[in-house]
DNA sequence: TTGCTGACCGACG
DNA sequence: CCGTCGGCCAGCA
């Protein structure tokens, strides 16, 4: 009654990633996961895409992959622009791909 | 109005 | 092991 309420569907996606702690990070899937649908981790995505004029401000950069990897980076106007704000709250980044994924993995709905 | 695409994920052969 | 396909919601031509 309190996490939820009567808003779109990629309206929650934003929610959940205002709520995504500095220097963890969460997946599309977790997050669809979270609303209910694991197979609607495109619209996450999508979500994503607009979300710098949806909801300026919004921590995109710590939302990844499944496997941890930068598949979005692109989307921030460079290619290692998202993994320089990854390294700056503290995440490892190799090859695009985040280090520690697992230990810095933020689970919605659950530590919260 | 119809159809396609999108920063994904999981299943199938 | 690798390639292909379906699914979910919303915006745009």
């Amino acid at each position: 009654m309190t996490s939820v309420e009567n808003i779109s569907f990629f309206q929650k996606v934003y929610a959940v990633v205002h709520k995504i702690p500095r220097g963890r990070v969460t997946t599309y899937g977790a997050i669809a996961s979270y609303l209910g649908s694991k197979s609607s981790s495109r619209m996450v995505g999508w979500a994503m895409n607009h979300s710098h004029q949806a909801d300026p401000g919004l921590p995109a950069h710590r939302v990844v992959n499944r496997q941890g990897m930068l598949t979005g980076k692109h989307h921030f106007g460079g290619n290692h622009i998202m993994q320089q704000l990854l390294e700056n709250e503290g995440i490892k980044i190799t090859d695009d791909q985040v280090m520690d994924f697992k230990k810095i993995f933020w689970d919605p709905g659950r530590e919260v």
